[in-house]
DNA sequence: CGCTCTAATACTCAATTCGAGCATAAGAGT
DNA sequence: ACTCTTATGCTCGAATTGAGTATTAGAGCG
């Protein structure tokens, strides 16, 4: 027999990373902590240990409970990331220096932003991380004045005429530049492309250079800030085929308060018409009868999640109306 | 210099599965190796070695190259797993006993099914492996007559009337019972329901037990059928927001034989006009103006992937029409 | 050489679904 | 009572979808 050195020679350790998300007042927030060097928010992380966890996400949801105080609900695994040239900044916040890092990547949802007793960990907004994702009033100004000019002049730098078309109709694509959509589920590709072309901060930190003239939204340690994009990504994509929204909802909510949710997740407005007639044709929600007086207008009715119903019906998730103009 | 023991106490060995995918005469075929006991097919397995592989892109790339000759095209993550209890049969796999073994699941898609070199793989359909999910002729008698009343004795005998109700709703929901629609992309929930079932020789296996008096489709090797199943699903759902399709057709293909492909990858039957017209509006098609004439009929015209068009375009993927009755 | 078989391609139509605007209702605050 | 704000209801044309019918072009055969 063979031993495990002879087979795979190297060190390697498994980490997991937790992309937690919870509402609050309507708004999807991810839980951060500060990083060891108390610059970079960093995503909550732990070592796997095959010793005493049967599975990853058994793993997962102890250590989250010890280090921030959290109890884990909806979870699913994201992407395992494994290239080298993480490991200095990984080691950097585990203490595993010299192994190779492979870390799995999970995504779970909670529905309330505790405040949390240790307090080490903290709710932000996702948007801080990705400025340019948010369309809820319209395309940032930053995509159209400084981002999209960025990525052109990086198309143009590409040397030969073929890469330079081939870069440019990337950009096009996950942008949505001269007539193509923007799809809200590429976030990752877009924080990929923002990467390659250096204009997030983590670029340049990963190359050991000096930032560059102009980078967005705020910078993580290691490639947390991928590992959120995947996440937000995936969640965009999941509410569409799974009713996982009402893992983010109180067990009461209005529908107004279930849209600005779905708005905050999305990033651009939803029609509301639209997006109820989608709702009750699909037989997400039920009224309760009780009334929702704090509105500042005419109050809503409360609604739950109609879990029976929902199972039952054809439809798998939300119906996301988008508004023409958004 | 610390050693692995160390910096994560337990052995961790990585290594990396392969479902590659590849179509021969309009039938999607699956790689396939001997196990090393001779009787149960297996996956593509190989150890992933952190010294000298720089992602595990790249590892996999390379000893799927060295191991079955075969030059990977499209390749995309599925999945990592992890759960204790992979170690002995995977140990009996790789020599690597005692450690704790992560998989890095990987889809690959492959243009030919070309017979290989050394002859240790060879393609086999998929529909051996998954003989339920094959709905081209009609819902499956075995499905049916077989599958669905073990299940819903399975459901039966669940004691608290609660479970009962909740086992009973997940069959119905993800056999698309009573009413409820299938759906092609649960083919990974469908298994692991049949797994818990005690419907698939993999559980009496993993327990240690006998099989049950009823089994169905070809066992694999350890959790490799988790795994093939959990790339169809992938398979299936992607072809309908990426055209990744064409990853799986010979450089000039007929539109039925394009069509011929879609069905054998969603396991039922398409509706052969709406097929057509959606493919057209999308514009992932061009014609060449040359055409096939050994199709027993009408010559059929020789099309190609529409790279461009695709790309500008605002369709993302395959639009499978379905028939009602299928 | 024309008939027949088979499969490819073309056209049509009704039923939904979707995007979007207009209208009304119900409390809170002045 | 009036106005402000937000909830909720209704309608309508455009686009998409599901599904059927009709026509066309070669191959093979008598």
């Amino acid at each position: 027999m063979t031993t495990m050195d002879e087979a795979a020679p190297g060190r390697l350790v498994v980490g997991l990373n937790a992309v937690i998300f919870a509402a609050d007042q309507g708004e999807l927030n991810v839980l951060v902590t500060e990083g060891p060097d108390g610059r970079l928010p960093a995503l909550p992380f732990g070592p796997f240990d095959p010793e005493t966890h049967r599975t990853f996400e058994i793993g997962l949801r102890e250590w989250v409970r010890g280090q921030t105080g959290f109890e884990l609900g909806y979870v699913e695994q994201l992407y395992t990331f494994g290239d080298r040239g993480r490991e200095a900044p990984v080691a950097a916040l585990t203490g595993a220096d010299g192994a190779r890092v492979v870390s799995v990547g999970y995504l779970g949802l909670a529905p309330e932003a505790r405040v949390l007793k240790g307090a080490e960990a903290r709710w932000v907004r996702w948007s801080r991380f990705f400025p340019w994702e948010d369309h809820r009033e319209g395309r940032p100004v930053m995509l159209t004045e400084q981002i999209e000019p960025a990525l052109r002049s990086w198309a143009d730098e590409a040397a030969a005429p073929g890469r330079r078309a081939a870069r440019y109709d990337r950009v096009r694509i996950t942008f949505g530049l001269d007539g193509a959509p923007w799809n809200e589920e590429r976030a990752l590709d877009r924080y990929e492309l923002l990467y390659e072309a250096g204009l997030v901060a983590e670029a340049a930190r990963d190359r050991g250079e000096e930032p560059g003239p102009a980078v967005f939204g705020q910078a993580m340690a290691s490639d947390h800030r991928r590992i959120l994009a995947t996440a937000l990504s995936r969640l965009r994509g999941k509410i569409k085929y799974r009713p996982i929204v009402f893992e983010l909802t109180p067990e009461l909510f209005t529908l107004s308060h279930l849209q600005r949710l779905a708005e905050s997740i999305a990033g651009f407005p939803l029609h509301k018409q639209n997006f109820r007639r989608a709702l009750d044709r699909a037989g997400f929600v039920e009224g309760t009868g009780r009334m929702e007086s704090r509105t500042g207008g005419r109050p809503a009715e409360l609604h739950r999640f109609a879990r029976e119903t929902a199972r039952s019906g054809t439809a798998l998730g939300l119906t996301i109306p988008r508004l023409k103009d958004a």
